[in-house]
DNA sequence: TATGAATGAGGGTTCATTCAT
DNA sequence: TATGAATGAACCCTCATTCAT
């Protein structure tokens, strides 16, 4: 889920939450809680939460599992680990000031659009997870969870009120649009079968830009 | 639920997978089955498929256990029936020649989509469960689920379609757009926590009634 | 399980348990407890005693579930019934005054076991029963199985004990003798599977014979 | 039960099915399936297969019923370790070249007559159970159980068979003859309530050395 | 720290028995 | 009498969690 090369400028984002761990060692700890939330990804969206059971995630990490409750203090931890890991890397991944910095309104959202895309593409299990698990998560890691979502909504609206600005884009609210703009561009992940077997992936994706674009210009 | 006063014209929809069941009487499985989807709807909604117990279902139905097992094989079976029932009702709720009795277009597109937000905010903890929980169904039951959605939005699709043929809307595939159009109302349902506390419910329906149309025309 | 026309003779016999019933008009449950009896008997010796449920009998009698418990008061009962008809069945089928009639003692060994085969042959789905599951009888239904058991046991014995005085037969120990017959004879229902393959029914029944006459004899 | 200094003779012999175990180490795993067999064994001979609860076994064995279910997979699994480890001690305990290194025919059966008793004896509970419960074990098991009897069949068969080549014997058929013999010494454990208050242990035994002994011998 | 065996509450399911009609 | 739906105790089994080593 990358490396965090750019720890620096993230740091004013949303810190992560403290993990619990019998373990001192906090490198090691940091090691290990990627470990499990990577092989538990992939065995919760392979399964469910539900049907995943400690043993195999137990096995599937190689730690044993007496060793698995020494970073963690319970199964539901797990499901923290996974949002958090999940987070940690679309906040790096979308860490974006080149996007900032283009100019041109139009340019900037279809970049904005094309990167997001991406990014979608390279989590759409994990997304999945997340709609159908994050019932499961405490408060806290909800509301993480919420908020993220909100930022990325916000960071585009600010591109369509920009747009607007200038005089390039329409939109009576452009809030509500970006929510609709990432509603549309999730939906690739949620709903994706809704095209298969009609469209290309490359397809969907152009298709969806011009129909963003469309709207945004008219 | 069940009244099916329409049902010349309904037998070309999809008909109800028949349910097992040890009880003879097949009005009382009727009535019991309805029972026990709504009964358990509500716990599934509120604590998720596999935290819901069956002593739950039992309680919250009234039906002792020994007798909930006489209308069902096992507990999936309860997923399948609340979907099931879900479904039916949807089906019996959308049925609508008077909007393909429409003339106008816009008109048509315009009751178009109250009536499904009508539909999705009656039904938008169904929706819920349904994005949630609907990894679990077997094979069969999910194909139902498609192939229900699908429906939908081909009948969007030739509202659309028929809106260009007369040059009323604008738009490149009308099975995307629809698709795009379904996706935002579903949305409501989805991920109506974007905007609590920003609008109200009925503002949210404007909205998006007037995205969707503004995009159509232009 | 063959109709008791011999019902003079047997009355001085060990006289049939009573059995609950919650029904007066005797004749009926008569009829009913044999139906019971022997549907219950096939069902319990293809699957055993505990596999068989009330549901399969209930079923296979063609009485429904609450009718059937106006016959027995339990489950045991059933298994109780099944034996008490095996009982009567063998009682009216080994009454055999012909036998003892017969003078010559070899004869009448001959004759005592041609009959006992015939007996186990047509009873051995029963004797299996027996065996497998006697022990979950109620003592008095326990006591009254062995003490069939110990008569037709006395009754060789008895035939024995003749020959020896008449000086045909050899045996030290009348009784023991008798037994050991006794359980040759039975092994063939309990043990056959030992000559699957190996011998006919015939033959297993004809060396059988030899082998006892033999015994007898030197 | 396990020692097998025998080995070289042994090789040839019917070899341990292999039992599910979660348990990593098989050493600790033998341990625990021979203590859950005896204790079993113990249960099922009182009260029959389907009347012991896995509660009881747990209780019994002073395993947890999570940890029982480290060492099986499923109740009818203890049946199998229980007819298993029976099979075993059988095989272990009936192993005999002293017996076969006799030179005399007569002494011989004699021979195999006692040790023959002597392992029905002590068995006795145990032989009581295969033929109550053998019905309900899966097809593999049922065939070893069978397959290990016609063993000892077998070797009593050649017995006989020396016996006659060398003159002292008369039979016509050995294995029949060996077979008869084998239910004959079964008896003991299957019917021994026929001689309840009639002779001693002792006596039977002797007894019935003594009917056999004849019976090869004239 | 790491291992994996042990614990036991609690889940789904069955089925003998009763009861309302 | 007869029907079959209803009851609920008790079963087998799983699995999150702990503990001894």
């Amino acid at each position: 889920m990358k490396s965090r090369k750019k720890s620096v400028e993230n740091t004013e984002k949303i810190k992560p939450l403290p993990m619990f761990s019998r373990i001192k060692n906090s490198e090691r700890v940091q090691d290990k809680q990627l470990l499990i939330a990577k092989k538990a990804a992939k065995l919760f969206i392979r399964k469910g939460y539900a049907q995943t059971t400690i043993r195999e995630i137990s096995k599937a990490t190689g730690l044993a599992m007496g060793n698995l409750y020494d970073y963690i203090k319970k199964k539901e931890d797990i499901l923290c680990l996974v949002f958090e890991t999940y987070h940690e890397a679309v906040e790096a991944s979308s860490y974006s000031p080149e996007i900032v910095a283009i100019e041109d309104p139009l340019k900037q959202m279809q970049t904005n659009i094309r990167v997001t895309q991406k990014l979608i593409h390279e989590f759409s299990d994990e997304i999945m997870l997340m709609y159908r698990e994050s019932h499961l998560l405490p408060k806290k890691y909800l509301e993480r969870a919420k908020k993220q979502e909100l930022t990325q909504i916000k960071k585009t609206a600010s591109y369509i009120r920009r747009g607007i600005e200038k005089g390039v884009f329409q939109a009576k609210d452009p809030y509500f649009t970006a929510s609709m703009l990432f509603c549309l561009l999730a939906s690739t992940a949620l709903r994706g079968w809704t095209f298969e077997g009609k469209y290309s992936r490359k397809k969907v994706d152009q298709l969806m830009e011009d129909f963003i674009i469309k709207h945004l210009l008219s």
